[in-house]
RNA sequence: GCGCCCGUAGCUCAGUUGGAUAGAGCGCUAGCCUCCGGAGCUAGAGGUCGUGAGUUCGAGUCUCGCCGGGCGCGCCA
């Protein structure tokens, strides 16, 4: 239950009622108020602006409005107290009664708490990674890859139908590349000495293609036109690399439900051409010249007649080409019809999870998606990933891959661990830039906020461990604990507040899902973490803070109560993201 | 030249999708270990939210201009 949108439902039920009744004016109901909880918790639990937004449609001041409502709020059983403070915000003090009960709640549904129906109903696709199969997966790849299964996992979580998704681009000039690499290592593989061109992969990641495709094939390509091996060699390679692909993805714990082939899926099925026939029927495709770029002119531009999409008709700032001069289509064009594919599966919202680089693509694309969507009212966004900065003791690690210093993300994974790679990915939104210190984020210390969360989870298992030697016999299983007597805690105001941030966690699932924003989580996290270990510390100085006291029994289990609900709710936080917990330290 | 992203404490960054007196960590200053795990905690100092207008009951948040940094800009993907 978000708390929340429970009473700003209780909200809506009054002004109903206040409507019916001939109060306020039917207009009142069509505008949109917020019930959040307000930043300083001396105004309170909840805190409305429903007063000042019906200003206007009810014709009356915020201050009349706040009474009319403030008078019914009073009448709710919840509710310990409303005050109407500044212009007119209406501030609900709850019972405390209302706080354990969300406590219970909480052991009632274990790491389940917070789970809504939000999205009941919505099909949404998250497309993420997309790695070009040329290579292993670097650590910006790693960014995206965190970040689209971590907004999955929320999308689902919040009751969404997601489809997680992997673009393969494997029909472009970047795979003919690759397939000459790896032609040239199944050369050498037979015994010959090769060097490799400039523009050329002169990763050693080819060499056991080249072995096995020597092995499969023996002498048989050898000396042979490209022309006759091009395809074959190609075909195998990408599969191989997308092999080492989903390898990697796999040791970070990142699944996709479906991989879509630019080749097969895409070209080869005529997807483009039937794209671009539709933008045709509406007039949106024509041949034409597009101007030079200001500023900066490339040196070999001069003027060319391409097929054009009409992307500036969608928001765009100029036409976008689909034909290559030799008449094969451009990437934009295959995309295009890739995402038209999508658009016909009948998803309700679409989602692009690219990196920083891929910035000045986002507008034709929402373009072409604007135009291909037709009647439908499917919804488009790109998430963008700014770049990883590896440093070690802040220091930059040197990457360059003709030097062979090329740090793959499978290396970072081995060396720290794939959880700790998954929640330092979060901590920071996704369009800054992160830095990945080797040293910091395996650090056994606050500075480290994998381990601080860590640490907070391990700590609730321990004082479980704790209180059963303690206090032996006491049945602490989570049931158990749901009926204990909870109004103990009401007492102490650490307490209440920490329930309080638990019971916060539904609405904190709905916010960054509907904003696509996963690092939310890892900062919530955080911050619940610190609250948990301040409130553990405080226990030294103030023995009414301690959690497990032998001669207070009904009082340890109530305090048990709560600590158990923080190892759910964290555990619960980590989990989402791809964190497994941690038992101990 | 155009488009997009970023600009918040000395440093690294949050900021509840327009709310009330802008927060956290690091660093700095001053404290706290006979006591459930000090792998930590408490207090203090530190801000014209790049800048100038606008929108309104209200702007770090929205709009426009300017300044600074980054990325991108036809036949690469």
């Amino acid at each position: 239950m978000n708390l929340f949108t429970f009473f700003r439902d209780a909200i809506s039920a009054i002004l109903g009622r206040l409507v019916s009744a001939g109060t306020l004016p039917a207009t009142v109901l069509d505008t949109r108020l917020t019930v959040e909880p307000p930043r300083d918790a001396s105004h309170g639990d909840v805190s409305s602006n429903a007063a000042l937004v019906l200003s206007k449609a009810a014709g009356r001041k915020p201050r009349e409005i706040a009474e009319l409502l403030a008078a019914e709020l009073r009448g709710h059983p919840d509710v310990a107290g409303v005050e109407i403070a500044g212009p007119g915000f209406i501030n609900l003090r709850l019972h405390p009664a209302f706080w354990t009960k969300r406590l219970a709640d909480i052991l009632t549904a274990g790491e389940d708490y917070g789970t809504s129906t939000l999205g009941a109903g919505k099909r949404v696709n998250v497309e993420y990674v997309s790695a070009n199969p040329t290579g292993p997966m670097h650590v910006g790849h790693g960014r995206g890859a965190v970040l689209g299964d971590a907004l999955a996992a929320l999308l689902a979580r919040t009751g969404h139908d997601v489809t997680r998704e992997y673009y393969i681009n494997d029909a472009g000039g970047q795979v003919d590349t690759l397939a000459r690499s790896a032609y040239l290592r199944y050369r050498e593989a037979l015994g010959e000495a090769i060097t490799i061109p400039e523009g050329l992969y002169p990763g050693e990641y080819l060499k056991p293609v080249g072995a096995a495709l020597a092995a499969r094939h023996g002498r048989a390509l050898l000396d042979k036109p490209e022309a006759a091996w091009l395809a074959l060699i190609r075909a195998e390679t990408i599969a191989a690399m997308m092999a080492l692909i989903r390898d990697d993805l796999a040791a970070l714990g990142v699944r996709h439900d479906v991989f879509v082939s630019e080749r097969d899926d895409v070209v080869a099925k005529g997807k483009v051409e039937q794209a671009v026939e539709s933008l045709r029927r509406r007039d949106l495709v024509y041949r034409g010249v597009l101007e030079p770029p200001k500023g900066e002119k490339p040196d070999d531009w001069e003027p060319r007649e391409q097929l054009l999409f009409r992307a500036t008709a969608f928001g765009d700032v100029v036409d976008r080409p689909l034909q290559k001069s030799d008449g094969t289509w451009t990437y934009f064009a295959s995309d295009m019809a890739y995402h038209h594919g999508k658009v016909e599966r009948g998803f309700d919202r679409l989602i692009d999870v690219w990196g920083a680089d891929h910035k000045g693509y986002v507008k034709r694309m929402e373009a072409a998606v604007k135009a291909l969507r037709g009647d439908r009212d499917t919804q488009f966004e790109v998430k963008l990933c700014e770049l990883v900065n590896l440093l070690e003791n802040g220091e930059p690690v040197r990457m360059s891959k003709r030097s062979g210093t090329f740090v793959t993300l499978r290396e970072v994974i081995d060396r720290v661990g794939a959880g700790v790679v998954r929640f330092i990915m979060l901590t920071r939104r996704s369009e800054q830039t992160l830095d990945f210190d080797f040293a910091k984020v395996t650090e056994q210390s606050k500075d480290n906020p994998v381990f601080y969360v860590q640490y907070a989870h391990a700590r609730t298992r321990s004082v479980m461990r704790q209180a059963e030697t303690a206090l032996p016999g006491l049945d602490l299983s989570a049931a158990a604990l749901a009926g204990v007597p909870l109004d103990r805690l009401q007492s102490k105001a650490e307490f209440v507040a920490l329930i309080k941030t638990l019971a916060f966690w539904p609405r904190l699932l709905e916010s960054a899902a509907e904003t696509g924003e996963p690092h939310r989580v890892a900062f919530f996290l955080y911050d619940l973490a610190a609250q948990f270990h301040q409130l553990w510390t405080h226990g030294k100085d103030d023995h009414e803070l301690r959690i497990v006291v032998a001669e207070d029994r009904d009082g340890t289990l109530a305090r048990l109560a709560l600590v158990r609900a923080v190892g759910y709710v964290v555990a619960s936080g980590l989990r989402l993201i791809g964190v497994e917990p941690a038992e101990s330290m």
